[in-house]
Order: C-alpha cells, then sequence, then structure tokens
DNA sequence: ACAATATTACGAAACTATTCGTAGAATGTT
DNA sequence: AACATTCTACGAATAGTTTCGTAATATTGT
C-alpha cells in the first residue's frame, strides 16, 4: 500500500520525477528555485527526504557521502490515488463532476480539448 | 478567502450540502450510518462543527436549545478550490492529465462519457 | 420538584506535519 | 597536519488535526 505523500512530499517528488534521482542539495536548490519567497532550509529538505525514504517513498544509495535519492513510486500511482481520494471526499464519487470542474478551473486550449475528446471517444468505443 | 477543509470536516460539509440544514446530533448519525465500523462520538461531531462555525465554514442557528447548522460555503466553490491545488501539487497544472486519470479511475458509463464529450463539445465551440 | 437525559462549552491528550538547530563524521583545501 | 566545508543523524519546537472526557446548563419524564 502506498503511503498518501503530504504536500511537502509531493513538490520533492515532482522534483525527482521529473529529474530521475538527485542528491538532497540539488532537491533542495530546486525547491527554492521555485519558490523565491520563503527559501527552505537545507537540513529541512534532508529530513523529509529520510522520512520519505522511511516511508518508502523513496530509495537511496548510499554508496556514495552524498545519498542518491530516487522516486519508489510513480507519478501514476499517486495521481491515481489522489484522484480516486478527492473522488470520493469532494465529489461524491461523480468522476463527470470532478472532470467538469477541471475544465472549468483550467482554462484549457481548444487544441487539449479536441485532445481529450478523441480519448473520450476511444473510450466509448471500447465499452460498446 | 475560503479556509480549507479537512478530511473529517469534508464530511459533515457533505452531510449538510445533502440536506440543507441539521442540528449535531443529526450530522453525528449521518456519518455514523455510513461508516459503521468504528463510530465517531458525538462530542467529537460537536467540536468540529463548532471548529467549523469558527472558520466560517458553517453557519448556525442559536434560537433553539439544539443549535440548526448549515454551510456557508458553496459545494461547487470547495470542488473548485480542491480541483486547482491538486491540479498544481499533483499534476503539474495539466488538466489533462487529471481528466485522463478521473475517467481511467472510476469507470464512467458510456451514457456518462457522453455526456462529458457533450460539454467538452460545447467549450470548444465557444472557444472558437 | 426530582431524576434522568440531552446539549453545549471547555480543555486537553494523542497524533501528524513542518521546520530547523546542533553534533559528529567525512571530505576537501592550504 | 590543521582548518574549513559538506553531509548525515538526531532531537526538538511549533502548528494543525482528530478525538473525547468532564462540567455546566437546559429540557423532559415521573
Amino acid at each position: 500500500m502506498i503511503p498518501k505523500p503530504t504536500d511537502a512530499e509531493l513538490e520533492i517528488l515532482q522534483v525527482l520525477w521529473k529529474s530521475g534521482s538527485a542528491t538532497v542539495r540539488e532537491v533542495n536548490e530546486a525547491l527554492n528555485k521555485q519558490q523565491g519567497d520563503d527559501s527552505i532550509g537545507y537540513t529541512t529538505t534532508l529530513k523529509f527526504m529520510q522520512i520519505m525514504a522511511d516511508k518508502g517513498l523513496l530509495t537511496r544509495d548510499e554508496s556514495q557521502r552524498s545519498h542518491i535519492y530516487s522516486a519508489s513510486v510513480r507519478e501514476n500511482d499517486v495521481q491515481s490515488a489522489f484522484v480516486s481520494k478527492m473522488l470520493n471526499s469532494v465529489f461524491r464519487g461523480s468522476a463527470m463532476q470532478l472532470v467538469v470542474q477541471a475544465l472549468g478551473t483550467s482554462k484549457p486550449t481548444n487544441a487539449e480539448l479536441k485532445q481529450i475528446r478523441a480519448l473520450l471517444d476511444e473510450e466509448i468505443k471500447n465499452n460498446q
């Protein structure tokens, strides 16, 4: 069972999903680059990554002094877990309502909308 | 600004969105009806609803001894807030990815899929 | 009127999430 | 070798979430 990542953990996972693997320092710098307002201390990032390794969210290679971390959960699985939780807790299980909100909240371009429609058409075809 | 409800608060909001308004006892019984395994104490529910009233998530009518509560935030607004947060924290801003996951996680019926497609078509038309 | 019951208010315990300081070990510099 | 820097490990402070016990007050039943 995948432990549900917290907000801070998600930010670290984002970095590692993008880069594949990284040291604590690299992750810390990536986090501070995007959010320049209040910077995150090095040991804060370290602590999180240690906790996440304990939880099984990350694995690490300790053969070098600077441990090298990588995500041990797939982005897709985490996304799926969050979606199903939110479906129950916020949308009463209605995927349609979730889709409506997703389309309303972020204004997708026509190209994206058509991409989604193509996906729907395929889904409908497969269902028949 | 809407304070983001916690998990426990969301469950209470669900009940009130459905019923319109209710007493603490009614909400507590509704919560315990759906989740029969480990029941929630009456004072637990009471405490939450008091906190939520303080935060501005609920309003209450105190003219009777049993106070009558109702939601002071709209379901739609809360859904929208959760979607935009999740878009950033889990989907890197890609609404399309969120839609894909939503369709993959819950298996919608063909009727629902067609409903979504109709919605898309309208959206596309309006965008042009 | 008295006892039983229901309701609110208050406070606090237990747990989780977030943040960082300090110590000690390993590595690099002069 | 001595010093400075970098890294991990550990512990702890703070804040937020969840849960309930107890006390005080109001209502109901006998």
